[in-house]
DNA sequence: TTCTTTGTTCCGGA
DNA sequence: GTCCGGAACAAAGA
């Protein structure tokens, strides 16, 4: 699914194919996303170039102009396609199978200059795109809440410890709080609290000093990891040269139920538990 | 048919 | 007003 590092990956790639270019059409095959798309909102594309693409947390940014930017959440599911102007088609997220055949799940295609296009596909329609003018960029409704970015000096012992005075809730739930710090999803967490000999359920206002710092070194680390190996792994390939490239994620603990515990001297089974609705896995022994 | 998957928003109670 | 947990929502594959 895609977090932060996926996120990240993703706009790294777009970057590299679409920056500058300029958008000529967009045909909309559904406009049924996680927010209904406007075709009057979308109509204000054309003409207008790509100038940048940023990141922020979850969200892909794709600034046209003073006053407007695109904004896109890929939900679950969500991934793009470019396709060049000799007809090859690239992916640009390292977590999706190209042998699966979903081109009925393409949802809008952004028709470009010299015969090139971007796809954005979405299988269960949770991701979105919506429009929004950048000068108001504080108060729009998906970027005014959110906490700092992971990676910047910003997240750093200081605020997390400031955040965390006076609340009481267990450390998972926190860190999925995308007020707390954004970016993290689930699957990361769960790799970090492992890391960390964390175990999630642990209230925040039970965790010292050095617990804290060793959970933050875990984000950064993990997250950057992600993000190295997810770049390294985007190869150019063709749809019909799916076999190779794809990214064979590694994880520690996340869908592991059952297997045993990869820390040296520890054969535990790992655990599946449920908190907030969402899938936890941990280790008894490891995790305190 | 039911269960599972996810990030985000919203709402009620403390 | 703030905090926190739970529910709702979206769609589709197994």
């Amino acid at each position: 699914m895609p977090e932060l590092p996926e996120v990240e990956v993703v706009k790294r790639s777009l970057k590299k194919k679409i920056q500058n270019l300029r958008i000529k059409k967009v045909k909309i095959n559904d406009s049924n996303l996680r927010y209904k798309i406007k075709s009057e909102e979308i109509s204000k594309l054309i003409g207008k170039k790509i100038k940048k693409i940023e990141r922020r947390s979850k969200f892909l940014i794709f600034k046209i102009d003073k006053k407007l930017s695109m904004l896109v959440h890929l939900g679950m599911t969500g991934k793009f396609f470019f396709i060049n102007k000799n007809s090859q088609k690239f992916k640009t997220s390292f977590y999706y199978d190209m042998k699966k055949k979903d081109e009925k799940h393409d949802r809008v295609i952004f028709f470009l200059q010299n015969k090139q296009k971007l796809i954005y596909n979405d299988v269960r329609k949770f991701g979105f795109i919506k429009f929004y003018n950048p000068s108001k960029y504080y108060q729009n409704l998906h970027f005014k809440n959110l906490g700092p970015e992971p990676l910047s000096n910003e997240c750093n012992f200081n605020y997390f410890k400031k955040y965390l005075k006076g609340r009481n809730r267990n450390i998972k739930d926190v860190l999925m709080d995308q007020k707390c710090i954004s970016g993290l999803g689930n699957i990361y967490v769960n790799e970090v609290l492992f890391l960390s000999g964390i175990k999630p359920t642990r209230k925040v206002s039970k965790l010292n000093d050095a617990e804290l710092k060793n959970i933050l070194k875990n984000i950064k680390k993990v997250l950057k990891n992600a993000i190295r190996m997810g770049g390294s792994s985007i190869k150019n390939f063709s749809s019909d040269d799916g076999k190779k490239g794809i990214f064979q994620q590694h994880f520690k603990v996340y869908g592991k139920k059952g297997e045993r515990c990869s820390n040296t001297d520890c054969n535990t089974k790992l655990v599946r538990i449920v908190i907030s609705n969402r899938a936890t896995f941990f280790c008894k022994n490891c995790q305190k």
